[in-house]
DNA sequence: CTCCGCACGTGTTACGTATAACGCCGCTGA
DNA sequence: TCAGCGGCGTTATACGTAACACGTGCGGAG
């Protein structure tokens, strides 16, 4: 055989047809569950014995092939060694799961071969794609492919998409915006991540919007940081030695972004939150490892995955497409306080 | 049609052989590579060009049926939303990637559903597996059939697997006691996971040998925790109050135990390192946003799946089975230090 | 008694690819 | 002159499944 391994020749449909006494058509039947007024009860049963006995499991190339279509989704992720999309891929997953759907990951890795492509990287035949806006140059390559596509934290009504899911970013920064002004902070510096995402932009504008409508405050300066703690780090040093006086409160983009700004209050002999507040964003693992404990705004990452995921199984079946914005949520925990009394 | 999306079908071999003007078969020889010897230069030109114009694409269901294998791969791996599975599967995608090989993840949920079968879900006949030992019920699933089964973290010789690849796990834990030796500690706890796997039983087995090949020094207790902060903070807390003398060291299984030791010391009022050291394992982003910055030992989690995955396909190639130990490394940070002078 | 329709199955085909088996054509050596 | 051969290509087939289009009895209505 042209398989090396000699792995033993798995049964098929034909050969739990032979042990039952039936035909291969009516075992198709009977596995696919659509045998209701076509095969008789007592028939069912055997092709199930049958089946049962000889391990049986489909071919599902062949079932692919004939069915011209699959069940396997593709989903694309910037990287999953972020936590937060590791959480998209987690709801993804659990309703594939559900739904009777393979899922096949594309993640872009850190070097881009614009070479690979993700189609040929599924080595499988693709039913639709879920894929998250921040991995830009692998959508590149979806385009002209006219497969269902849901985007998720994607601005809504771009591109040929399917369906678009978001979680609420901008109320989310309207949630931290104001949990400081209320605070009492007045001068405000934004780390903000170094990613071209509509995602990020949002966040840009909603904050420099609410800080324009509260008298007195000010956003003293955009930092722009790769999304690391390093990066975090330097964005924050230069953020909390550029103004006099100095921001009390550094909001930003990503709760990786919020652990460098510590290390640089540390630093610099400040400390979190009496002398500057500090807030994250996505709630991640890392932020009730910091101390005190990151105040931040938890986006509902695996249900993220997970409603896009529906989505795109019902633009599968043909529904319309449908657009969905998931809630937010401020978890205030030990980062930020009110300012110190004036200079 | 069937397809009720109504997606225009995409060009088969046979339309592009159309377009050049020659059979399907000189198409599949031309764009699979082997047509040197078998057909002339010219007409390769024109089967490229016809398959360039078309944006002709391979049907990989009708491939997988025809050559009765597919170049898939499963990946089992506990939780992707553990940072050092992510990189795991980061590093085998990346050789997936190079060796022109689809990659299947299957990661067994919180909630576990045995219901669900790793190979269904996969949605694609398999070529073979790398897996974790740490996704045991998941492997259940697995056995009988006759895939190559490369497992990672995972005690060699034991099952039918196709190979090991693991880090050096004893020499991990010994660089870590060795370390805390020599900075003269000589009272410990260890911070186990509550994992029932091989790795595990490694790390507490190497830290007891050690200790008790070191006069005066001693495993005052091994707890228990569930692989979370939460769990590391509740096993520190009892670590440091159950023992008079205290113990002056914290030896985990896990960063994510340690960042938990830090906020049970901290609870405590003891300082890190002046009062206690704490060193953990698998260096994740969370060691350095710690206050002081985490001692740990880095497991090479990247090189660990791309090992694998070269094993996987060195097996598949029919190649006698390898097993490798990957090298690891100390990584001194500020949270440990010389026990402070007696009591 | 005939004929329709239902219940229960089966034969056959197609999906798109890779490859074994088979020409054809022009050249070479005997 | 002709068998033999190597370079080029084609025809035909099989992979395992799903589903269409047919049977074949059998019971009841006309």
């Amino acid at each position: 055989m042209s398989d090396s391994t000699g792995r033993p020749d798995r049964p098929t449909s034909r050969d739990v047809a032979r042990r039952a006494g039936v035909s291969q058509a009516t075992v198709s039947l009977v596995l696919g569950d659509r045998w209701r007024g076509r095969v008789s009860p007592a028939r069912v049963e055997a092709v199930r014995a049958a089946a049962r006995e000889l391990a049986y499991r489909p071919n599902l190339a062949a079932r692919s092939l004939r069915l011209g279509r699959s069940r396997t989704v593709l989903i694309v992720v910037p990287a999953l060694t972020n936590e937060f999309f590791a959480r998209v891929h987690a709801g993804a997953a659990r309703v594939a799961g559900e739904e009777d759907v393979g899922l096949v990951l594309y993640h872009s890795p850190e070097v881009v071969l614009p070479a690979r492509d993700p189609f040929a990287s599924a080595s499988v035949s693709l039913a639709g794609v879920l894929a998250s806006s921040m991995a830009a140059e692998a959508l590149a390559a979806l385009s002209g492919d006219g497969l269902p596509l849901v985007m998720l934290d994607s601005e809504p009504g771009r591109g040929a998409a399917a369906g678009t899911v978001n979680p609420d970013i901008a109320e989310a920064m309207r949630l931290v915006a104001g949990h400081l002004l209320a605070l009492g902070h007045r001068r405000f510096c934004h780390l903000a991540a170094d990613v071209d995402s509509w995602t990020f932009a949002v966040r840009a504008r909603e904050l420099a919007d609410r800080l324009a409508g509260a008298p007195g405050a000010g956003l003293l300066a955009t930092e722009r940081a790769p999304l690391t703690i390093e990066g975090g780090l330097r964005a924050a040093e230069r953020a909390l030695t550029a103004h006099t006086p100095r921001p009390t409160a550094l909001v930003c983009d990503d709760d990786l972004l919020a652990a460098g700004a510590y290390k640089a209050a540390r630093r610099l002999g400040l400390r979190v939150p009496e002398d500057v507040s500090i807030t994250g964003f996505d709630d991640l693992t890392l932020g009730i490892a910091l101390e005190p404990e990151l105040t931040t705004v938890r986006l509902p990452a695996e249900e993220l995955g997970a409603t896009g995921m529906r989505a795109l199984l019902a633009a599968l079946r043909g529904e319309p497409c449908a657009s969905a914005v998931l809630p937010v949520e401020l978890v205030p925990r030990g980062s930020t306080a009110p300012p110190a009394a004036g200079p």
